[in-house]
DNA sequence: GTGGTTTTGATAATGATTCTCATTGACGCT
DNA sequence: AGCGTCAATGAGAATCATTATCAAAACCAC
């Protein structure tokens, strides 16, 4: 992989690249191919990836580099990284900016992800009291998670599915 | 989604004792002493608890041990794990019928888990749409996970402790 | 007790992630 | 254009939490 910050030819949410080169370069980091690369991976897909989800997207990336990568951007506020409870991949995604706020339904059988978002003024019920309590603890929020766990449709009726 | 099985009272060990001890024989598990010394660890302590801290509690509990003993538990349903995104050790704690519903504040910076409740109110309007969600995409729906993200006190004021 | 099954615990193996380091690329300077 | 410096890459090694292995011990029913 060439290390090259030459502008990013494109057509997609431009918007969001130029916001990443922002936030990288802030941090004395630049946006390399490698990187936008990466970051084309996780615009492109609706869900969360794994790392072999995204090096079979983009094969010309290292493994390594895309994890160290994924760590620099996860830092940066671009990425956020969905852990998995029984030793398998981490999931990775868009963080909250690129992103818009949202929640998981995630599966506890075959392990994938899906993005849901909830109802406005619910989500607006729910962050005042995660204030509340928060302050109550002294306990400085930064964001939260809600995740539904259980079984998705495929697991539901594998019989539908090859 | 739900839970309606009959729930012992919360911080009556005995109940709880009685109850992991029908959950593993119903699975043809027996509630061996090291079992019970792993449930007593956890229902000694208000916050979830590592593999180091449950073995720092109870020191003639082999770790390979605990970890099949946890993992067993929480397929009877009477454990919970939550796994901790950055390669460190994970925790656990007891899951929902012995410890009623709650969330965690999850401190970045050092790791630790506190355990907060939500307005009952708030959390049925938070069920209610979560199942519509789940609904909609065909999902069958076990429970769900909400956890503030941030900096504990602890963290935040680190000349007031030692 | 006896036989059969479950559990234990020391150790090895697994596997996702992180680290290492030699090499390469990029940018500023003159 | 060449040079110096430092960030970034990639292949492989290292890490380390967790799981698997398996012989020995504990437990249960008869």
């Amino acid at each position: 992989m060439k290390n090259t910050t030459a502008t990013p030819p494109d057509n997609q949410p431009f918007e969001h690249h130029a916001f990443v080169r922002q936030r990288l370069s802030s941090q004395n980091y630049r946006y390399t191919t490698g990187r936008h690369r990466l970051v084309d991976a996780l615009i492109g897909s609706n869900q969360p990836l794994t790392l072999p989800e995204i090096v079979e997207t983009a094969p010309d990336l290292a493994a390594s580099s895309v994890y160290r990568n994924l760590e620099i951007l996860e830092r940066c506020g671009i990425v956020k990284r969905i852990p998995n409870g029984t030793g398998g991949h981490a999931h990775f995604e868009l963080a909250e900016p690129l992103l818009s706020h949202h929640h998981h339904l995630v599966c506890d059988d075959c392990g994938a992800i899906e993005d849901v978002r909830l109802d406005d003024e619910l989500e607006e019920l729910l962050d005042r009291d995660l204030d509340l309590l928060a302050n109550r603890a002294s306990f400085d929020p930064h964001h939260h998670t809600l995740d539904l766990h259980g079984q998705c449709a495929r697991c539901r009726h594998p019989r539908l599915t090859a």
